[in-house]
DNA sequence: GCGACAG
DNA sequence: ATCTTGTCGC
């Protein structure tokens, strides 16, 4: 699929603020899209200690959940890790990935958050600001935010509220197990963003999407 | 100043 | 994320 890519990167946490300060602007918290028929997932890997940053796309069906295309890619790491930007540095490899993809998808689940970010500008709103795609931000722990105990059930969720504000919601994706944490990344509202969590995650906690990707990028 | 801190 | 053995529980 086509993919811009041209665009600046940062080379230290200043220009990296501005970068989020900026982008955050483009992001769209409402619903944005039509039906859906392909859902990817994306995620990343590090090889050769940090050196190397290898990112995986694959492209499932969508509600059945069957496997239709895939592509990886791999470049030098272009940021170090620094909770809050972690977006600068998995952007890079997956947009390259997502170049290779004969299957345009037309929803994104990522491996961190979306608007549950410090500056509501988490690894899934990069992503689909940058691409144009709706995105949502599907993280296996907290980065902030507060919430309520949740019931044991699958498909129970809590919002999660940092200054009073709701930011995403912690949901239970199978009945017993951890939960994720979900927030809109662009174009996808916080309902929806749970309904396409939870209808990915059809047998295990994880998304199926995120299942596969990470199962590609290592 | 003391914790918290996506992957 | 990645480094790594055994171990608790269904």
């Amino acid at each position: 699929m086509k993919v811009h890519q041209e665009r600046g990167w940062p080379n230290n946490a200043e220009e990296a603020i501005a970068i989020q300060q900026q982008l955050r602007k483009q992001v769209i918290t409402t619903d944005d899209f039509g039906t859906v028929k392909y859902v990817a997932g994306v995620d990343a890997a590090y090889i050769e200690g940090d050196s190397i940053t290898r990112a995986a796309v694959v492209v499932l069906s969508f509600p059945d959940l069957q496997v239709k295309d895939s592509a990886i890619a791999t470049r030098p790491t272009s940021f170090p890790y620094v909770p809050g930007f972690l977006s600068f540095r998995e952007v890079p490899a997956v947009l390259d990935a997502l170049a290779k993809l004969s299957i345009a998808p037309d929803l994104i689940l990522c491996d961190g958050q979306g608007i549950a970010h410090p500056h509501r500008f988490g690894l899934a709103c990069h992503l689909g600001v940058l691409t144009e795609i709706p995105t949502i931000g599907a993280a296996k722990t907290l980065l902030i935010g507060k919430h309520a105990e949740l019931p044991l059930e699958r498909g129970s969720w809590q919002p999660l509220i940092d200054n009073g504000e709701t930011i995403g919601a912690v949901l239970r994706t199978q009945k017993g197990v951890k939960p994720m944490y979900v927030s809109g990344g662009h174009r996808v509202s916080l309902p929806s963003a749970i309904d396409y969590v939870l209808r990915c995650a059809a047998k295990y906690r994880l998304p199926e999407t995120t299942r596969m990707a990470d199962r590609l990028s290592r």
